[in-house]
DNA sequence: GTTAGCACTCAATAAAAGTGAGTGCTAACA
DNA sequence: TGTTAGCACTCACTTTTATTGAGTGCTAAC
């Protein structure tokens, strides 16, 4: 059966009322409020076509139509028409935006929130699993006791702290000291790359280059020269610290996943049903859940997901527009609004796209890339 | 009128029922479920007068009783048994905090969803609004471009990282070089302190210092010593940097607030209106509204709130039981669980009570103090 | 002071009736 | 052949009415 213009036109007036009203269309409803020039009675053969097709569903014999996700997806990729931003919420985004500039985290969240604002959905942001991908600096701060602070800054300016437990105190001198040997050799590794096999090299290396370092770093601090067993303990002390930053790498569950919005979900009234929305909340409370759904190809555009083609069945009934952060070919997170299938796609992906735009041009005037 | 044995035995009785049936509890419920070796037309009269205290309340003419919150307000602070935690509980949160020892956020996150675990209700936790209490230690760390990363960590081990931009580029032996200086200075400061006045007092110390530490602070590094315009361009750096700490300060924002086990509320049949479910959720997402809930008296005790004790409109129905993480006189951060008024009292104390036990020798040992 | 008995209340449940938006089908029309 | 008016039918939703039952307060007797 051939899809015809008018077809068209009446799966779009009924998405576009279903939106707006969650109740089931019927033709009555799109020969009144459409100027389509037809009668209901040929919209109702119409519509009984559209239905052969798959494309819209009646809930229950001789109720309105409801789209499908067969439909929702037409409409997603060939009839919705792309929306622009309106100057209030450019205005609002980039303020957003400006005030969040040099907390990469801190940014995640907030455009977050404010997507959530904007299109009253939930939405969930994820660091992205290969975000600590380079060492930039590596830190032993003194703690008290006999134990210092492991300190990771990563390429994207993201921190990681870690305490280590030595067997014996060290002074702030000769932590200092080892930070620096470890900054030089450890800067620009991937951490992915620091398997037990390198960690051992890199330990290897570090007592070979000790005699050659000596003398630059702060020959006359004290406590340094003159201990005769400091050669093993320095060792152990960078063993620690290397086992640390494996296990920091280890710690897959290091992603952090911040949401927002859920109340929002709770205006829907598909999901005024109170087991429909413990469903939606246990799914949005459940990081490792969230992190497969954002997941999948990072191609960064703006994904629309609808219904039961995300494979989570506490989400079936819900559709996911996602997107990730993303500059150059690194991957810095991603975001995802998430709704009833019958959300405002236009707008979602609208204020996605526009806030990856915005948000791009501000990673990359920080990390310079 | 006096408050006989025989009434509190009752009202312990309404409570007991009310709190695992959430159904109002009539007289002969209690005449049949508790041997109290009176009728119910007796339990009837007692009743009348445990109304006329205002310990119960009808809902409506002719229904059974419920607990007010003068009720509940006498049950939690003279009726209710100190409830022990049961072994397994014990061996349940001992691993949750075992498993996180190390870093301080993780370790209250996660004690958080155990505890929401156990007690089925929400729970909230907050960092201490004073918890960047003294500087630890302070780290310009070379970014791309004109700019630098600004770590602080303070003394509870907490790391705060912001990106600071200067005018010309610095090199990284320079900023190594200030990051001693700033960090010897700086040491031990309460951050609450660092008004503008006392900024530039230090950067006024600093550059008299500057002359007098020149030689014990890697002097033979390059880029330092034979740069003559460089006096005014630390101080620029220094400024720079001193503001990004009270910036970091005025951002009261920057108290983090976690919660876990939203969806335990969507259990309890007194939000199975979805209004009230929403409300909760509500004031579940908004930080500003946690942070007073959990602020207040903070004396290292278990405390309980009962329904409107909490001055917060949206949580009237709901009660919170709460206590701060305190090692010494210290304050590192609050936790609270929320569910209805309904909750067991009882088990959260326990709950609680028991996991700061557990979690005060942690963070002592941690941070020998 | 305690209790049995009784009339009364009122939410909750169930059954019955009514409403209305919507359909499919058929026959007439352009 | 496509379009439309008309009509009977369907079925969720709403309203109404009746029924049930847990619970109370009051009174009189023990």
């Amino acid at each position: 059966m051939v899809l015809s213009e008018r077809k068209i036109r009446i799966l779009e007036a009924i998405i576009n009322d279903y939106v707006q009203t969650a109740e089931p269309i019927g033709s009555r409803t799109i020969a009144k409020r459409y100027d389509l020039g037809i009668s209901s009675a040929t919209i109702r053969n119409e519509m009984s076509d559209l239905e052969e097709m798959g494309l819209i569903i009646q809930p229950y014999s001789s109720s309105g139509r409801v789209p499908s996700d067969k439909g929702y997806r037409l409409y997603v990729d060939s009839l919705m028409r792309q929306r622009e931003l309106t100057p209030d919420e450019v205005a609002y985004l980039r303020k957003i935006i400006a005030a969040n500039i040099n907390q990469v985290d801190l940014l995640m969240q907030e455009t977050a929130r404010a997507v959530a604002i904007l299109t009253n959905c939930a939405t969930v942001v994820s660091e992205a699993p290969e975000r600590l991908s380079r060492i930039k600096h590596v830190s032993l701060i003194p703690a008290d006791g006999k134990s210092f602070l492991l300190l990771l800054v990563t390429d994207t300016n993201a921190v990681k702290n870690q305490i280590v437990f030595v067997d014996e105190a060290l002074a702030e001198a000769e932590l200092s000291v080892l930070s620096g040997m470890m900054n030089s050799i450890l800067k620009n590794m991937t951490l992915s790359d620091l398997n037990e096999d390198i960690a051992k090299a890199i330990s290897a290396s570090v007592n070979n280059s000790r005699s050659t370092r000596d003398n630059s770093a702060a020959p006359s601090k004290s406590g340094f020269g003159h201990n005769g067993g400091s050669l093993s303990r320095y060792d152990r002390v960078i063993i620690a610290a290397l086992n640390s930053i494996a296990q920091i790498i280890r710690q897959e569950d290091d992603v952090q996943v911040y949401t927002s919005g859920m109340r929002n979900i709770l205006n829907f009234p598909e999901f005024s049903d109170v087991n429909k929305a413990r469903a939606m909340i246990q799914a949005l409370e459940e990081k490792d859940m969230l992190i497969t759904l954002l997941g999948g190809d990072n191609s960064g555009i703006v994904q629309v997901v609808i219904g039961s083609e995300n494979h989570i069945e506490l989400l079936e009934d819900c559709s996911v527009i996602k997107a990730s952060y993303q500059v150059g070919n690194r991957n810095f997170g991603s975001i995802g609004v998430i709704g009833p299938k019958r959300m405002n796609y236009s707008q979602g992906v609208s204020v996605l796209g526009g806030i990856l735009k915005h948000i791009n041009s501000v990673i990359e005037a920080i990390c310079g890339e």
